[in-house]
DNA sequence: TCCATAGTTCGTCATGTGGCGAAATATAGC
DNA sequence: GCTATATTTCGCCACATGACGAACTATGGA
């Protein structure tokens, strides 16, 4: 059994290969985010993100817990880090100076300020 | 204008997210390949494998030069080889083992050792 | 137990992508 | 210049992918 390698690195930069994936691990570099939250900043449907992040899950680039209805997701650490840790260090020095990812990062700051109770009543008030 | 970095990286990303653009990377390993060496492995119309050549080529992923009637690529160097390094390093970890690319290695040693004249006969004679 | 609700899955649509063969382009050799 | 030919570009088709809203699932609280 070893057509896997190649499996395994085609499901990380098919994940890879998608912009609002790639601002989603950006974001995750400040610390977990419940999908909420990235729902808030990408401006995209909670079912779009939803599968954005399973993607991501998928190719092991994001690792997740779940507390009460609130699923949260982070950038893989430890044992699960390692075999994507290459490819992440590189995105992230590509994006250090992109302004999108920035503007992210800030509306990230913003975002996390309030609880996810308050973010999803308004999400669900805006339409 | 800076845009640019995520542009940048999507395009290496995109670049990457197929299998026979990658299976073509790794065979570039060995050396520059001509076009017609490449589809003598890859097993596609030249045409197909033209295009990928060129969506790397739009990725940074590979430098060319031309010599008579044949496009030699190979995996850039020097200036042109900094800013998808870590990239092409991730790839050629991950890959080391695998199955499919230990054969195209193979066949690639078969073809560099014919000339890139008799390849094209072959293949036009093929059909 | 039942309701409200965060997140996921499903169905659908528009768009993007990979494949081919035919036509176009560029170069070597006559 | 003309012909042969390696590669690229173009037009087309089939399939993959990203987006949405609706339906479903699972969890906390009344």
């Amino acid at each position: 059994m070893n057509g896997e390698p190649m499996r395994m690195a085609l499901r990380v930069t098919k994940a890879l290969a998608d912009l609002q994936r790639v601002r989603i691990l950006m974001m995750l570099r400040q610390g977990e985010l419940c999908v909420c939250q990235i729902v808030e900043v990408l401006g995209l449907a909670a079912s779009t993100v939803s599968k954005h992040l399973s993607v991501l899950d998928g190719a092991g680039l994001v690792d997740s817990r779940k507390e009460g209805r609130w699923m949260y997701y982070r950038l893989p650490g430890g044992v699960s880090e390692r075999p994507v840790r290459p490819v992440l260090k590189w995105l992230d020095e590509v994006l250090v100076k992109d302004e999108a990812i920035q503007q992210d990062a800030k509306r990230v700051k913003a975002v996390v300020a309030c609880k996810p109770e308050r973010l999803c009543r308004r999400q669900r008030e805006r339409q």
